[in-house]
RNA sequence: CGCGGCGUGGAGCAGUCCGGUUAGCUCGCCAGGCUCAUAACCUGGAGGUCGUAGGUUCAAAUCCUACCGCCGCAA
């Protein structure tokens, strides 16, 4: 059975390196995004992962990487490969229905959630944000909906308190590499590969993350701004902006926090930030809630990523100073 | 030639736009004091070629040029 391996990046590098373990000469190709030139200016500081092109060529698997596979020059690339079985792992791209008919076997879908929770491309951060104590993989059989198809297998993997997307999304990628090497083994039988349906009463969205998304919202409860900071963790991570009497509004990362208890403040507008006791390491900052958010790793534009402590040094909190998006209201 | 921020004692910053007395602040470090005691408090102290190299000037952390290094965004 010709495999062919469709997906981008370090989620999709497990399921790829599993296949080729696994199936050996039987994967035939490699469908991922064109390369894009990520900061190769700035040195050796950035990590990438080792990258599925460089995979590809060290196990001899040609490789495509149409602009897009939907195009028609991408469909031959595609067909030249006559796949049986598609295999896809964060791709990116929607696929039509003349890619689909491609493989003759059909196309399978490692996607990081408890289907029918969490359809899309932002799985992972919505499960933190959602504030769930469970996520999984489910395999499903790709169709021309959006995550939508039936569901060959699945295993759930328990949220840890201090997860993030980064590190969640690390295990449900060996989860998730595990299980696509089992669902290629049914395929491999030769015969009909059951899928269970979705129920689309249990049907929710995980849409596509844009960089603004990641601006805190202080007039939501410290609780959600705490998984919400998880969930934006390492892209595109959790910002405000640092308002202070005179000087420009400072862009700052907010690396991690919690909710912290503390006077109510019910006076101030949500995103005043207070130092409560001077031998708190911490720098607490009103929300929508009842409770403060504690912030006790930031990093502001430009510089390297410090502790509260660190950060209170340079720039001590004194009256007036806010933390809020870029233009005050 | 993608856009932008930064480089000031061990750490984090101010000062730079509008050059000019001993380069300042918070913390750390050392010594002494106070204390039953302390990461607390008080007193004193060490530690800086202001990234590097040139230039302008009576005078440069501050203005100009080049270079080196670090970081954020651009998925």
């Amino acid at each position: 059975m010709r495999i062919v391996m469709m997906g981008t990046g370090t989620f999709a590098e497990p399921t790829f390196e599993a296949l080729l373990a696994a199936f050996g000469s039987d994967v035939v190709g490699l469908v991922t995004q064109p390369e894009r030139d990520a900061g190769n200016k700035r040195g050796s500081t950035r990590q990438t992962g080792k990258g599925m092109a460089n995979l590809a060529a060290a196990a001899g698997v040609a490789v495509a990487q149409p602009e897009s596979i939907n195009t028609p020059e991408g469909l031959e690339q595609l067909r030249g490969m006559r796949p049986d079985l598609l295999v896809v792992a964060a791709y990116g791209q929607i696929l039509s229905k003349d890619v689909l008919s491609t493989p003759t076997r059909g196309t399978i879908n490692v996607h990081a959630s408890l289907l029918p929770k969490y359809r899309g491309a932002a799985p992972v951060a919505y499960a933190i944000l959602g504030g769930e104590k469970q996520t999984g993989v489910t395999i499903i059989k790709v169709t021309p909906g959006l995550d939508s198809g039936d569901m060959i297998l699945q295993e759930s993997l328990d949220i840890a308190p201090d997860d993030t997307t980064g590190t969640l999304e690390a295990r449900l990628a060996a989860l998730g590499a595990r299980m696509a090497v089992d669902a290629v083994r049914k395929y491999q039988t030769g015969g009909p590969v059951d899928g269970v349906k979705q129920d689309p009463a249990l049907v929710t969205k995980a849409p596509k993350i844009k960089k603004e998304f990641g601006l805190i919202d202080w007039t939501k409860p410290a609780d959600y701004i705490e998984r919400f900071v998880r969930a934006m963790q390492p892209w595109p991570t959790a910002y405000t902006f640092f308002h202070r009497p005179g000087k420009p509004p400072m862009r700052v990362i907010i690396a991690n926090a919690h909710p912290g208890v503390g006077p109510r403040f019910e006076e101030v507008v949500p995103g005043t930030p207070f130092v409560l006791d001077p031998e708190n390491d911490s720098i607490y900052v009103k929300t929508g809630g009842r409770e403060l958010l504690a912030i006790e790793g930031l990093q502001p534009a430009g510089k390297k990523k410090m502790s509260a402590v660190e950060f209170l040094r340079g720039y001590p909190i004194i009256e007036g100073m806010r933390f809020g998006p870029e233009v005050l209201a």
